[in-house]
DNA sequence: GTATGTACCTGTTTGC
DNA sequence: TGCAAACAGGTACATA
């Protein structure tokens, strides 16, 4: 489950391994991952025969190889995503989607898009070598130096849905996924379903800025791995989850007051949370047993 | 613009 | 034993 830290991970590898590359043939063996490509799996093959990677970058959880012409492949992990660089030699992994050949700085190795679950995918953004438009909604994530804090307090501060929504929000912030939406609430205090407008400024600055230092722990350490989805540039995995204070860990007693943390649906997903540290407004907490959202 | 719900996708785990 | 349902969750999209 890449988030930001796993991403930028894979980023800094990529331009480790692959800038100064040139693509000499590529072959997509599955088209869902180049589904967002609307010239196809043939079109994005034609698009990036003989172009040169001149360098990696990323935003939010969104990577792209800026190229020689001005174009870029810009890449999302989804869920179960790896970009690998491997020998061409090496065998096949079981979810290999897309496999670029490359010649000069990287000659005799290949890189691979590896996707299991195919939430993640490619394509190649026309001119979006410095930002590929596709992504100009998505927002500055607060590893950023120009990501801008006061901006954010203010519009989280304005805003009814609940914090943990808005965290996952990439057009407010961006980077956070699930894990450490659930860690930052965990450190900050906060119940996820606080509306944004109930936040006084002094708790929002203390949220982002455990959410920052939730990202730059988890980037120290290489970031998060629960499975063997989850693997850096090179094929090794993070080792971040030995640090989680919530997510994942129902009915063990809270790191802090002993309390069991609690699961509960949100989303279409769970978030983990500490029934006596994170307590609900009573306002939110009167409306959520009307509707039976809990 | 904002709020909210859902589809997408597959391997593994859980339950009957 | 075998099948079905639940689960993992970032993003785009639809709807109000």
């Amino acid at each position: 489950m890449p988030e930001l830290p796993e991403v930028e991970v894979v980023r800094a590898g990529l331009e480790r391994h692959v800038v100064g590359a040139t693509i000499a043939a590529v072959d997509v063996l599955h088209d869902r991952p180049v589904r967002r490509h609307p010239a196809g799996a043939s079109g994005f093959a034609a698009a990036l025969i003989d172009r040169r990677i001149v360098g990696a970058r990323r935003r939010g959880k969104y990577l792209w190889l800026p190229l020689d012409d001005g174009d870029a492949i810009l890449g999302h992990l989804g869920m179960s995503g790896q970009l690998l660089v491997q020998p061409t030699s090496a065998p096949a992994e079981r979810h290999l989607r897309v496999r670029f050949a490359l010649t000069g700085t990287a000659h005799g190795r290949e890189l691979r898009f590896v996707d299991q679950r195919m939430f993640g995918g490619l394509s190649v953004s026309a001119g979006g070598a410095d930002l590929p438009p596709e992504i100009a909604h998505i927002a500055r994530d607060p590893l950023d130096p120009e990501f801008d804090d006061a901006a954010f307090v203010a519009r989280l501060r304005a805003r009814t849905s609940g914090v943990k929504r808005l965290l996952l929000d990439q057009g407010l912030i961006s980077g956070v996924g699930n894990i450490y939406a659930d860690e930052a609430l965990w450190r900050a205090r906060l119940h996820g379903e606080r509306p944004g407008d109930r936040l006084t400024r002094r708790q929002a600055v203390e949220l982002l800025g455990h959410a920052r230092d939730v990202m730059n722990e988890a980037l120290a350490q290489g970031g998060t791995s629960f499975d063997a989805l989850y693997v850096n540039v090179n094929g090794e995995s993070g080792y971040f989850d030995r640090s989680l204070h919530a997510y994942g860990r129902e009915a063990e007693p809270c790191d802090r007051c002993g309390t069991p943390i609690r699961r509960v649906a949100f989303m279409n997903r769970s978030s983990y949370f500490c029934p006596r540290c994170q307590t609900v407004p009573r306002s939110v907490r009167t409306t959520a047993s009307r509707t039976g959202s809990a």
